[in-house]
DNA sequence: TCAATCTGACAGAGCGTCCTGTCAGATGAG
DNA sequence: CTCATCTGACAGGACGCTCTGTCAGATTGA
């Protein structure tokens, strides 16, 4: 039976989903500080201060907190880029260049999950299709904004698909290079040279 | 005291080599196919028929023969796509798509060759650095040859380098989308697509 | 043929991770 | 205060991989 007996003050539930909390904090931490590789469930405990036995109250494996603490990050890129977007703006370019900038900002003002979004999730299988969906649904939605943008001067089907995955994979390892500090750029200079590229290629 | 005896027609030397080369086939095989978290030493040595005695005589750990496989892999698609962009072409836009196909063609026609090197390096830690390596001398290639080919019209650094990754990159990422079949397109697609990024964004 | 050497198969120790179970001590309701 | 409940620490078995050692049988030179 459920007890409802208040520990520190919290209810059962409350201290349940406070060690979850603590335990994707410190997935976050283990998995973009030590890598994927390094990443065990012992270790995010260790981080966590908490022991394993609260680790499967909450999650079944390493990969299934791994997945959430992915999905959570993703999920912000995707809400501040969409954000962007829909904000108004002086002309429509400004807006694709407020939604790029939305996009880098999340990944480089916590390094930490521009590392779990762009690189460590390309290490573990189970989340590799999940950050492939995310770019696909990226580069759709860069394919329709050209196509909004520049109408019958935009690439038509599969031009624009293809298009829409050279831009995205090209951000990418831009932001990537950023995070392993090898390249001598700032953020705002990989966010101008990417509204560049969109507006030079995505029509004829 | 090394020993001359011959067996099955091959002295020591030959036998230890044609080991290597099954390991090294052997770890093609079951990077690519089983992914690298499935990849042991033991699978790698049940796939060559050998038993791991023999694979401490050629390498010293299962990191060790896959850097030898990505390596090798890697060194195809240099000397494919320099010797293409060496090679006298009609105009030098011609130059550029036959460097771009020679590129893509090391990887799409043997999927293999383009899963250990685009995708799976990518899941071990010390693999990650060559990749990234080499990604980034490929891009130096790119922006080395735009400025060639659009001398004063060419963008400087950094921009230059900037262009270059977001060329090599968005083209991995192609690759990628291919290899795992999630995109309706053909390799020449492929090559048709980055070159006319390569020439709509390598001038101002 | 005989003896030296090479080969493949297998056993098993060592190691690290995963996962469950136990237990003493801390906490809070009545 | 008392006791039911919760908590953290730790032990230890299960499992898979790495790496070394042994041994019978195959192969070859003499």
């Amino acid at each position: 039976m459920a007890s409802t007996r208040r520990y520190n003050g919290m209810s059962a539930d409350d201290r349940t989903a406070d060690r979850r909390a603590r335990l994707l904090e410190a997935g976050l931490e283990v998995f973009s500080t030590a890598g994927a590789q390094n990443t065990t469930m012992t270790a995010i405990c260790a981080e966590a201060k908490l022991t394993e036995r609260y680790f499967y109250q909450s999650f079944s494996s390493k990969e299934d907190v791994l997945e959430k603490v992915v999905e959570s990050v993703s999920d912000e890129i995707r809400a501040a880029a969409l954000d962007a977007l829909h904000s108004p703006a002086p002309t429509v370019e400004d807006q694709v260049h407020n939604a790029i900038a939305a996009f880098v900002g999340v990944l480089t003002d916590d390094r930490r999950k521009g590392r779990v979004a762009m690189i460590e999730s390309l290490a573990v299988d189970s989340l590799r299709d999940y950050r492939r969906q995310s770019m696909r649904a990226f580069a759709h939605l860069v394919a329709e904004q050209s196509r909004e943008l520049f109408g019958d001067q935009a690439w038509p089907q599969p031009q624009s698909e293809i298009n829409g995955l050279l831009f995205i994979g090209g951000l990418a390892e831009l932001v990537i290079a950023w995070l392993n500090d090898e390249i001598a750029v700032t953020p705002a200079d990989i966010v101008d040279a990417a509204t560049r590229h969109f507006v030079a290629t995505a029509h004829r």
